[in-house]
RNA sequence: CGGGGCGUAGCGCAGUUGGUAGCGCGCGUGUUUUGGGAACAUGAGGUCGCAGGUUCGAAUCCUGUCGCCCCGACCA
């Protein structure tokens, strides 16, 4: 089956530039760097190993800090009631159009007998719903979890996968079936629910996206129009593309007392009263894979920060014969003592190719660094080392690999953010005329953030979307700059802001 | 759902007065190679998306149908 005949593949070999197409490059890259293929089913994607990989690195990380915020993994089931989704009103509005329905439970031959059916006698009482987010279920769990306030808090978290019948899908951004992790947390107070909501943002979420994905974002709350369906206020994080659109990379959402009331759950307070609790819901997903790839990659493939690369230094041997055999125990043998200090490594022994072959195939790949192995580097008694991100390549002393390499890795990773800020720093503007405002956003492509005051309607904000494309990501909770938090006139309308807030085209 | 494009080998494509399918890459084997995507030789691989129809004969013409990609509406 051919899926992205529109792809115009130049050769086998290779990508379109960003400067080219950016979707093209976008798209051929996460296909060509072996993270994530397209399935049979539109909008669905595979997932190879180094793919998974990646997004297992990524996992254990996160997990780590979920539970070091005081949360439990748990599981809900795929299959919901679709019962379950009448409940709560502005919910089942955000999520009814794109349900997948279970409805029969066995298939038989069609009349003509060359293919399956759905059973006509094996339909559902109640068809089911597959899981587009588990609030609905967990709530329903939640209403038997709970009776008093000693039950609470529940601190819960999830990793599943979750399907939304997407329209217009894209590998990583946009999917029909994701991977993710749903938290759900129950508390007595609403101000214990909005501490969860932003220690989530801040400590997990944001600290995830700066320190292990080197992706600088804004944190900040959603507008009216932007918030969760079924939420009370909704927290993300924001992050830059490099054709200067926003993309959002996680959500925790305040969900007031909304689902408590639609699955009737009250705990009864130390005073004896009935109350209904408050929640949370937090989440981020196989899309971070995206925004990992738009924030740091270039034109020659996938570049990764080394705390979550599948493989952070490769080593190739070079020569014939005993030369070889010679270059291969030699990077055998640092690969053991990296390893040994806990680097993932990979000696690229194959045969067949070429040195220049396997310096292409894991730069595409993401690989963080490179140690060539050869006859002229044992000579010498110096490697050559390179690293992912920069063009030159170091030599090094065989005896001091070890160390470089440790040394690079820990600089790379430093580097990466700093780079993606001067990045973000450099397409961040803020206008306070219309005309300046409308020019930033005309023509195809972003136009990076711009920081402009907004009157705080709804009315503005759609206005303002339909004029430029452009859309007001956050109201940001920490400004880069202390007057960007100050009172202004609003862009478009001229009435009082009280700060100014983030709009850019988003993915 | 609207507009556009397209279904031929694993991938990218060619193939009209209708005559039973070809190229490049990749893949197997062998030899020579290997310092930034090696070369030659040899071989394997396709009921031309599916279903009808026209015809002596259909990848090609007709009808229907399914699917995919891009743009839009919708969305993490």
């Amino acid at each position: 089956m051919r899926i992205c005949q529109n792809l115009k593949v130049s050769s086998n070999l290779g990508i379109p530039t960003r400067e080219s197409n950016y979707a093209d490059w976008y798209n051929e890259l996460v296909v060509k760097a072996d993270l994530a293929d397209y399935s049979p089913v539109r909008g669905c994607m595979i997932i190879p190993p180094h793919g998974f990989a990646l997004w297992e690195n990524m996992q254990r990380a996160l997990d780590d800090m979920i539970k070091e915020t005081g949360h439990q993994n748990a599981y809900f089931p795929l299959l919901i009631p679709k019962s379950f989704f009448d409940k709560e009103a502005d919910h089942v509005e955000g999520f009814a159009k794109e349900c997948a329905v279970v409805t029969h439970h066995r298939l038989t031959k069609s009349a003509d007998g060359k293919s399956l059916i759905p059973d006509p006698e094996a339909e559902l009482e109640e068809p089911l719903i597959i899981r587009p987010t588990s609030e609905t279920i967990i709530w329903n769990t939640y209403k038997k979890w709970i009776q008093s306030y000693r039950d609470l808090p529940i601190l819960v978290n999830q990793w599943a996968n979750v399907m939304r019948w997407e329209l217009r899908t894209r590998l990583f951004l946009r999917t029909a079936e994701f991977l993710w992790q749903e938290g759900h947390t129950a508390h007595t107070t609403y101000e214990e629910a909005d501490a969860e909501a932003l220690t989530i943002l801040h400590d997990v979420y944001s600290k995830f996206a700066e320190e292990w994905m080197a992706v600088p974002v804004f944190r900040g709350i959603k507008t009216k129009s932007e918030t969760f369906a079924g939420a009370s206020h909704s927290y993300c994080i924001e992050a830059m593309t490099q054709d200067l659109r926003a993309i959002q990379a996680g959500t925790s959402h305040h969900l007031g007392q909304n689902f408590a009331k639609a699955f009737d759950v009250q705990y009864q307070s130390a005073e004896g009263k009935l109350e209904y609790v408050y929640a949370t819901s937090w989440g981020v997903s196989t899309r971070l894979i995206g925004t990992l790839i738009m924030a740091h990659s270039d034109d020659k493939g996938f570049v990764c920060p080394p705390k979550l690369a599948p493989i952070q230094v490769v080593f190739v041997p070079m020569g014939k014969a005993e030369g070889l055999e010679q270059t291969t125990a030699v990077a055998k043998d640092l690969a053991a003592q990296l390893k040994a200090k806990g680097i993932r490594v990979k000696v690229d022994d194959r045969a067949k190719e070429s040195p220049g072959f396997k310096a292409k195939h894991w730069e595409m790949r993401g690989v963080c660094m490179r140690v060539d192995v050869g006859g002229r580097e044992l000579e010498a008694g110096e490697l050559g080392v390179s690293r992912r991100d920069e063009d030159e390549k170091q030599m090094v002393t065989t005896g001091s690999v070890v160390d470089h390499v440790t040394a690079q890795l820990a600089a790379m990773q430093g580097d990466l953010f700093t780079k993606a800020l001067a990045f973000r720093e450099a397409n961040i503007h803020r206008i306070d005329t219309w005309d300046a405002f409308a020019k930033q956003f005309d023509g195809e492509g972003g136009g990076g953030f711009v920081l402009a005051h907004w009157d705080g309607t709804a009315e503005t904000e759609e206005k303002i979307r339909e004029l430029t494309k452009a859309s007001i990501r956050c109201i940001p909770l920490n400004h880069e700059k202390p007057e960007d938090g100050q009172p202004g006139k609003c862009v478009l309308t001229g009435a009082p802001s009280q700060q100014r807030v983030v709009f850019a085209k988003a993915y």
